[in-house]
DNA sequence: CTGAAAGCGCTTACAG
DNA sequence: CTGAAAGCGCTTACAG
């Protein structure tokens, strides 16, 4: 059996109330009573018990971390690692530890932050994901459990506290870059219709376009889901079709990446025939043939961010929402050309 | 306040106790009285106390995972997103939790484990790296505690339930298909004596070379410190002086994709001029220049099987530990090239 | 088939 | 400055 409070109280000659009050550093015990106490704490090698305490003190000192769709391979993408990372490193200095979702489907992890919240695992959540249509959020919401989003929620953002870049206003930025260097026949590889960030980026290249004055062509934007399901034959198609796109804003490197391969299947090279941005600057970018003209969204900082968002909604639970911008940066590399104009 | 059994129980007109035994859905409650209990927990939305429930039964119901070191940037490696898909897939079907180290630094992380286990946090420990010397394996055997590695524990091996791939085997396969390519000048990189992987790739390494009577050549192999602190350099250096090795196992893709990016910034082709086969066989593989050829060491299931051993161990205490083989298979792709004799 | 009681390992008013 | 008692929300012998 684990050694408990009695078990140091007896050898300390003292009672369980004041084993209790030195754990917790009560400055109304003496000075001889606690280093005896301690003693006894070394000797026997004693911990507290963490659910014990948990359930007298109603919290739990950790987080709650709710990933998208653990089944998917989405999790190969290094936004999550890095995301952690930073919420790790702020969940170390206040002592708190990490509960994380397992869940592979919507309804399993809506059961699973049920079961956080109602049995009281932790003491506040952060969704690692904003979709457009999600019950989790709602749900949080009705229950005013402390809660963070990663990414803008798609309804109630003024009542929700969240940490974003602001993708809309990056993705025109990014846009203007490429039309700046001559392209017109723009395309934007990616959206996911669920996916709040994804509806923001293309948001972002449609206002670009229409500030330069060009007309939005409805098959120069390809979804996500076509890409997974028919991928090469799409890039095939666009690409050597008529008015095929002499850019590319691509959701990420990684099939930013795979787009170049197909490209170059076609002997199509990027950047002299197809110029492409993308985002998340992955380490690898820079290695990449061409070096990829990448945005830094900044992802351990949005992690640091939304823990510490978190933290202060557990502290004050009546805090106002608010929201965290955290800038992203265009890195230029090699992966755009210029054109001429035609 | 949150709804408590009390509260069902007082709706349902019944006692606590048979509150708590219809949760366990025990068969000696009527059926009538299941109904009228459940309905109760229905209407008031009742969910158990976790940290209640823990305490009496001695059993969170929670696997801890501790991660190498989450203050580098190890973890943009997707080893890791795609190991801890696998031990979801299992704690999901057994309903398990995940309760995530945090720690930065080696005694971080031991303190981390000792809070887990002495404070009853998590039910069993399954550590995703092996060290040469690590306190934490150490503790863990010492107290007895569940646990299961990923990886082979480089002392009191025999006394640990583990899984790993054969690493030596596996290595020794792969350099064999190099010589067999002609190569006789082959370089390892990314020894790090730290890790043990590491060292049973160079392990295998060596062996190939020794049955196909190649002595070793000191300044072939490459620790991955120097790669990490002056890697282009590095590179830059072994391709370019004399007997330059016209092929190298490295100790995983992006290292190869970097090292890639080196050679082609001497106009040294890959693989015309230097051969590579790395480890890990990440998404992107497929897509590098060249194509990578690189070994699948099956992570996913490193992790489902990690968890189901956990699994047993915490269900069977004195069980006997045991030793799993994850099978690695090499993909072939072009990133080796044939060699004539010199 | 069901209830009253004790207990899991802590914390925290209350009292002195 | 310290202790005895009650209680956090459950489970589980014990008894009937």
């Amino acid at each position: 059996m684990a050694i408990t409070i009695k078990d140091v109280a007896r050898i300390a000659q003292v009672s369980p109330s004041t084993v209790s009050r030195v754990i917790a550093n009560n400055p109304r015990i003496s000075e001889e009573t606690k280093r005896r106490v301690r003693e006894a704490m070394d000797e026997l090698g004693y911990h507290p018990n963490f659910q014990a305490r948990s359930l007298v003190v109603k919290s739990t000192k950790t987080f709650g971390i709710i990933m998208p769709n653990s089944a998917t391979k989405v999790l190969e993408n290094p936004f999550f690692p890095e995301v952690l990372r930073g919420i790790s490193l702020v969940a170390r200095e206040h002592r708190f530890g990490i509960y994380l979702s397992t869940g592979a489907t919507q309804d399993e992890i809506y059961e699973e932050v049920v079961q956080m919240v109602q049995g009281r695992r932790v003491d506040g959540i952060i969704l690692l994901y904003s979709k457009t249509n999600d019950r989790v959020m709602k749900y949080l919401l009705d229950e005013d459990f402390p809660f963070t989003v990663i990414g803008r929620p798609f309804v109630n953002a003024e009542r929700i506290t969240y940490v974003d870049n602001d993708n809309i206003y990056t993705t025109k930025q990014v846009t203007k870059y490429l039309i700046d260097k001559g392209h017109r026949r723009i395309s934007f590889i990616g959206v996911n219709t669920e996916d709040v960030f994804t509806i923001d980026r293309l948001e972002g290249y449609k206002q670009a376009l229409e500030e330069a004055d060009i007309s939005l062509n409805e098959k120069y934007i390809v979804h996500e889901m076509t890409m997974k399901e028919n991928g090469k034959q799409t890039i095939l198609e666009i690409l050597s079709g008529h008015y095929p796109p002499t850019a590319m804003v691509v959701i990420d490197d990684f099939l930013a990446i795979e787009i170049i391969s197909y490209a170059e299947d076609l002997n199509i090279n990027v950047p002299d025939d197809v110029s492409i941005v993308s985002f998340n600057n992955i380490m690898l970018a820079k290695h990449m043939k061409p070096p990829l003209t990448s945005v830094d969204i900044d992802i351990f900082n949005l992690g640091i961010e939304a823990a510490n968002c978190l933290l202060e909604k557990i502290q004050e639970p009546e805090s106002l929402p608010k929201r965290i911008t955290i800038p992203a940066k265009m890195i230029e590399r090699k992966s755009c050309s210029k054109i001429d104009s035609e």
